[in-house]
DNA sequence: TCCAATTACTACACGGCGTTCAGACTTGTC
DNA sequence: GACAAGTCTGAACGCCGTGTAGTAATTGGA
């Protein structure tokens, strides 16, 4: 055993927690997040509903751990599929970074109802949000996008922003990665936040597919007027 | 009786029916979408849970209609709001149904919830969506916005469209009520629609809220920059 | 090596849910 | 007055999250 001994136990709870997760993601991905339920999951391994509570304290739990991962994952699929452009094509970057969340949505719709929905009956998020860390990244992220546009997206757009009007933790973050970043660039990342989410939104919750059969071209137009609109240059192509 | 006799049941038919609605926002507004159950409806009326059967076949059936109500009530108020500036300030229409729709959501969390994300647990909306009319309707005024800003807002924005894009119902009303606009005016009142709807469905779900304690000041900024968008002039105060 | 503590799990119970069904009671129609 | 339709109760079925008591296994320390 040696210094393994805290092993048996400790993999064992790993790999049962792994596995919770895994079903309560296909479980949500077959039937809906409220297919997620303790008995189905349990059911699916072979237990009991009350031996998930030796893993997750509540229900919500299990919910707030599946959103982080979600949500990180998606992040991580953002910043990927934008670091594919070069820093000098700035425009084509945010277009990438948007193309991949509307990707990923369509291919995890019920992922990104995880995230940005009601996920589920009763679930209520925990103070600070479910996965502020992950909305933390794509803020910052967006922000970035924003940045590589500074001065000339900030000349586009007026209003008379302070560091105090946002969160203290994601301006730490802003004002360390993008040092003489005004706030007003903070508030034109969470504007342009808002506008992929919107077309996104509606599509995934069936609102926009039954009045528009390209919600593709639609989506891209909207994203390339975006990219206008922070003074860069669209990619030609797409 | 005579004439009246079709009354006393019907009369108390549609009162219950009422009664029925009316307790299920109640309860929505007060414990969120999914406190609508039909046992505590039931429960407040001193009825068993089944006799709401009599009334609706089943609980979507409940929900579909609550959504219509309430989506209906909503597009009322935008219209209302938009029909309060002069058409000789289609700018100002079109602000004053942005904010409009967010003073009704951020008014009526969970209406909103109910109308744009997932309602309630297990519910499948019907074919065709739940509230198709009022959709229609929204599509039709953000369009009528699109319109009077025509055709200066369509030479801002290229796209090639067809009327066969789009669903059928929804070209009818516009071809009926806007003779002579092209396709492209309904690709970007679509767009329109979800640049209005991404920051107020970010701020309801409590995403952004946390990271801007000012979200009506973006939204502010944001739906001006629609209207310059449109080639049209935001109004000049607030 | 054996003991005590921790962990993982089962079995059962509680109250909530939507839905169904047989029966009772009321209302309207011939 | 008879018969049909509508309205409601009460009990049941099978789901759900959660708690609790008890059992079996694993672990770390004496």
């Amino acid at each position: 055993m040696g210094e393994q001994t805290i092993s048996r136990r400790a993999r064992l709870r790993a790999e049962t927690t792994r596995e919770i997760k895994e079903i309560a993601l296909r479980l949500m991905a077959d039937g809906g997040p409220d297919a997620i339920s303790l008995r189905a999951i349990a059911r699916e391994m072979g237990m009991t509903a009350g031996a998930i509570y030796s893993y997750f304290p509540t229900r919500d739990d299990l919910i707030t751990t599946l959103i982080t991962d979600v949500y990180t994952e998606l992040v991580d699929r953002a910043e990927a599929a934008r670091d594919t452009v070069p820093e000098t094509d700035p425009g084509g970057r945010v277009i990438a970074w948007a193309q991949a969340v509307r990707a990923w949505a369509l291919a995890n719709p019920e992922g990104f109802r995880l995230i940005y929905g009601d996920p589920v009956p009763g679930y209520q998020a925990p103070e600070g949000g479910a996965a502020s860390e992950a909305e933390h990244r794509a803020c910052a992220g967006l922000t970035g996008l924003v940045a590589a546009a500074w001065p000339r997206a900030g000349e586009l757009h007026d209003g008379d922003y302070r560091w105090a009007d946002f969160d203290p933790g994601l301006v730490a973050q802003v004002q360390e990665e993008f040092p003489g970043l005004p706030p007003a660039a903070v508030a034109l990342a969470l504007r342009v936040w808002g506008r992929m989410h919107g077309l996104v939104a509606l599509e995934i919750y069936g609102h926009l597919s039954p009045l528009a059969n390209d919600p593709a071209a639609i989506y891209r137009a909207e994203m390339r007027d975006l990219v206008r609109s922070l003074g860069l240059e669209p990619p030609a192509e797409a």
